[in-house]
DNA sequence: CGGCACTACCTATGCGCATAGATAGATGAA
DNA sequence: TTCATCTATCTATGCGCATAGGTAGTGCCG
């Protein structure tokens, strides 16, 4: 149910199509939020059913339309409330620790894959997660800058530190993650090293 | 698709019933990956018709029944060749990092709450896995014990650390997320504080 | 012996999301 | 002017899972 919030999020900066939003999700929010376009375009009707949005015609080049939507005091309200309330936290369903649990039943090489891969995954996100931050620091966020130039005055620096302190908690678990794939990788390559010496201590 | 690969890994060791397996979802299994037994035993009636099961019906009591599944040959095949084959990362969905990104819109005290339930909830997870490794470590683990005891000796030192570094993974995890939120707490102190000089510095 | 917790299994509904399409107009480069 | 690419929206199917029930036998305590 956290797909809504994420669109009311958005549009408390400006207005926006659905495509404009989807191509957000691509980007920006998708970075802690992603969603496909099939289930944008849905939400956003049941939102405007809801109160929370109101949609309008607009008109595109000769022949075309788009529907841009803004949000309404409801939803505004909607999104507050959303924020002030509490999460419930989602049990635990993670496969790459699923896998790294029975280990021991992958080849040794596919076993070191697996850490790779996992490495070479979050690497990534911690490229683009760095990318958004100095995207921050440096003022060169278009969604951003819109919403700072919206906010009033006092609000501008909490809004700025509060997307740089989410951006460095992902950042901080990526390299989290990378950090104990390393270790995976000296485990798996201390349990199947060559006994040099033959002295397999029985205790 | 990964409950059916979880559900294969605790039927390596021995046969065991459907609420035999709903039971170590909410023990141990249950620590990497949760599910409900709704889920569980039309999991089992496919993997059965599948071929990666066998059931068989066992008496209980006077009129009682239950059907005790152990693994096949396939099974274990289907087993080996997910554990020696790569994952798919889901794309990130992270509920409270997304609001944490809007942090602004939440009362200050309400703010403070958010991050005080995720260092409760990490907390809390932190303890359960601290527990389960010194289980682990101090040989009190009576699933792991059995499948040791089924290991041939040389798997057993592997299938013993394998696991000791899945939680310990998890356990850098929770620490990680628990700094995190503290990072927030003070972070908000800071944005909220009254200012008691007047020199709102404007560069 | 009555009651209650536990064992054992099952069904139904609905949501969120992935995946894979389809349609149609706009825009710009070759 | 054609053709690819982008913008814009929509539909359909199916899986995984949450949630919330139901039934029936077992075992033990008081």
């Amino acid at each position: 149910m956290s797909l809504r919030y994420a669109l009311l999020a958005l549009l408390t900066v400006e207005p926006m199509t659905g495509y404009d939003l989807y191509k957000e999700f691509e980007s920006s929010v998708g970075h802690v939020w992603h969603a496909p376009d099939s289930q944008i375009y849905p939400e956003l009707r049941r939102m405007e059913k809801d109160g929370l949005l109101e949609g309008e015609e607009i008109t595109w080049g000769q022949r075309g339309k788009k529907r841009q939507y803004h949000i309404t005091e409801a939803g505004v309200e909607a999104f507050r409330t959303w924020m002030n309330g509490t999460l419930d936290y989602a049990r635990v369903r993670d496969p790459a620790h699923l896998k790294a649990a029975y280990l021991e039943w992958a080849a040794p090489e596919a076993a070191r894959e697996q850490m790779l891969a996992h490495i070479r995954h979050h690497t990534e996100l911690l490229r683009q997660w760095h990318d958004k931050v100095r995207e921050i620091e440096e003022g060169g966020s278009p969604m951003l800058n819109r919403r700072l130039a919206k906010a009033p005055v006092e609000q501008r620096r909490k809004t700025a530190a509060f997307k740089k302190f989410t951006y460095e908690g992902l950042i901080a678990r990526a390299e989290q993650e990378i950090a104990w794939a390393n270790r995976g990788l000296a485990l798996i390559d201390e349990l199947y090293a060559e006994p040099e010496t033959a002295d397999s201590g029985k205790s």
